[in-house]
DNA sequence: ATGAAAGCGCTAACAA
DNA sequence: TTGTTAGCGCTTTCAT
């Protein structure tokens, strides 16, 4: 084991300086193509590979950019990871990934290790609002935020208040007039905007408010299908669910099958596979991370070579995915059996 | 921009030499409480983040591993990649991922890629049989293989084999005599055991086999339902599919919803969410991702110490998970209605 | 217990 | 066109 060739052992090798090695590596054209044919002979006699850390401890940069998400095992947000990892691919860089877990001090661990390894840029599902140590100009690096906005980084996001309100309109007009909210995890902007947008619709659809319909469900864990208990046992529970978020739209329509209450209506804020498999069917706010990846990538690109941009604020709206489950009309209160009313799909 | 802070600044603004801040960094016992404080102090009122580049040049070792699998966005490996990032984390190691899609020439790129980061190891679902540029000596890297082995190698997969055979024998056993199996790629191994394993049942029960059942159906790309489709118009089609991995068992899943051919029979390899939700409920092999991330990793670890260790090939025990459709009874070609047989779940 | 100085492999100034 | 030299930020002898 001879250890690895240096760049010193190509130079002596090839009876050259290292400058005139460093020179073919980088392709620099003013190099006479006697001594590059002598340095390439060399390069390729002694297996030498060159060392991108020492490339990067004297250049400053490097070829890695950071992706940071709630968790990589989120559907939305694998889809959003792949996405960037093929961007990344492309444009020559290699993608550190990591997760918060919902965790604000997982998250500022997390973003410290990614710093360390000075990526180019990074793309982050923030979870704290107070970001500031990573704008910090002894730590800049360029950072645009998916699905949630930060204060003073770009950001690409889904426009949750206006779907959210299609949703909740469709379960309104479907003759609903107690619905319940599972998802609302009082921490998380977009679960603000959602349940925002949920009491907008309630409140012009002139129903009555009421703060039980809203039970707090943290992102973390398996919250939802207690939520989801609590709700059906209360005096006068919902006829119909508007779910926040695709984990626990597929938590809830889990137990929901267990339960064999299939009379519920639903709609999911973000599609989820197999949506439309069931039975009923589930009607979905249509999300797409692919394009949230692509845009939030490119994004990042150009601030790369543009650190001085005006942060900007990507809106992308959102397709609504009608299926059955929204139609279901609220009964006499009698639970219809585990098959429900609705069975005319195509 | 004053630049980041490094280890001379923390050490002029601590009034301490740079080896004791370094002592501090690498909590080295041996040093004078009040020091470390001020030290500490330093870093915190700098912002400094220490630099692995500049640790690893010096010590050769980075803190960065390379997870390389088929695709981010399939939960099987999304759910892998998950747990190793777990495991990273807490070793304090940095996860770079990069996704083959199944083609050799894309894995063999960005392994290459990944070699020039001098990642500790590699964790890697092998594409191409032949990977006799990882073991070269100049460039050895610890590396794990999951899911599918590869000549030379740590493995950790599951038994294939024997899961696939207990999925075709449930099958059998429900009285099915025409089988269809889908996902058969004839390029990947866990496709080839699984394969063997239906044909092994097919011939134990005496069966007539036929290979017009078992379409080759690539693993990229979505030529499952084409596969579910010719399938159903043979001259004389199955009443019972083995869907032999949980990305086409997603697909054929929807599909047979979609025309209403919920009379089908089925079991797939590989556990999906939903799948206990569907009607009829769909009967798993249930492959345990988390489990295999967590023994690869430690396996990695463990080379990592010792690379001379023998490589070791674990096969991990899969589950089953009895749902109802494998239960369908091959009817007289009547295909019934949207709701099958199966009834009493829960 | 602490510090000074050398050097990991490379590239950027500056000279020649 | 080519070579010399000085670091990039850190750890590591070796003194103190």
């Amino acid at each position: 084991m001879p250890g690895r060739a240096t760049i010193k052992d190509v130079a002596s090798a090839a009876r050259v300086s290292v400058k005139t090695v460093s020179r073919v590596l980088n392709n620099i054209s003013t190099v006479d193509p006697v001594m590059r044919r002598r340095v390439e002979r060399a390069i390729v006699a002694l297996d030498y590979v060159p060392s991108p850390t020492a490339r990067t401890l004297r250049t400053g940069s490097t070829s890695l950019i950071g992706v940071v998400v709630d968790a990589i095992d989120d559907p939305f947000f694998s889809a959003l990871v792949s996405t960037v990892e093929d961007c990344a691919l492309q444009a020559g860089l290699d993608v550190l990934v990591a997760s918060t877990r919902f965790d604000t001090s997982r998250e500022r661990q997390q973003l410290l290790r990614l710093l360390g390894q000075r990526p180019r840029g990074i793309i982050l599902a923030p979870v704290a609002t107070d970001l500031d140590f990573l704008a910090a100009q002894r730590t800049a690096v360029p950072v645009v935020t998916v699905d949630r906005s930060a204060e003073g980084f770009d950001s690409v996001t889904g426009d949750d208040r206006a779907a959210a309100r299609r949703g909740v309109d469709h379960l309104i007009a479907s003759g609903h007039t107690r619905i319940g909210l599972i998802g609302f995890d009082p921490r998380f902007q977009t679960a603000q905007l959602r349940r925002l947008a949920y009491e907008d619709a309630v409140q012009a659809a002139h129903l009555t408010p009421d703060p039980q319909l809203v039970p707090d469900v943290p992102f973390a864990g398996d919250a939802a299908r207690g939520a989801l208990h609590s709700l059906l046992s209360l005096a006068d529970p919902p006829t119909a669910l508007f779910l926040a978020n695709a984990r626990h739209a597929t938590s809830v329509v889990s137990a929901v099958h267990e339960l064999g209450r299939t009379d519920l209506a639903m709609v999911s804020f973000g599609d989820f596979p197999l949506a439309g498999a069931l039975t009923p069917s589930v009607t979905c706010i249509n999300q797409d991370p692919h394009r949230m990846g692509v845009l939030a990538f490119e994004r990042l690109m150009e601030r790369v070579d543009d650190p001085d941009l005006q942060p900007l604020n990507r809106v992308l709206p959102t397709g609504f995915i009608e299926r059955s489950s929204h139609t279901l009309t609220p009964g006499p209160s009698e639970p219809a059996l585990a098959t429900a009313p609705t069975r005319g799909r195509r």
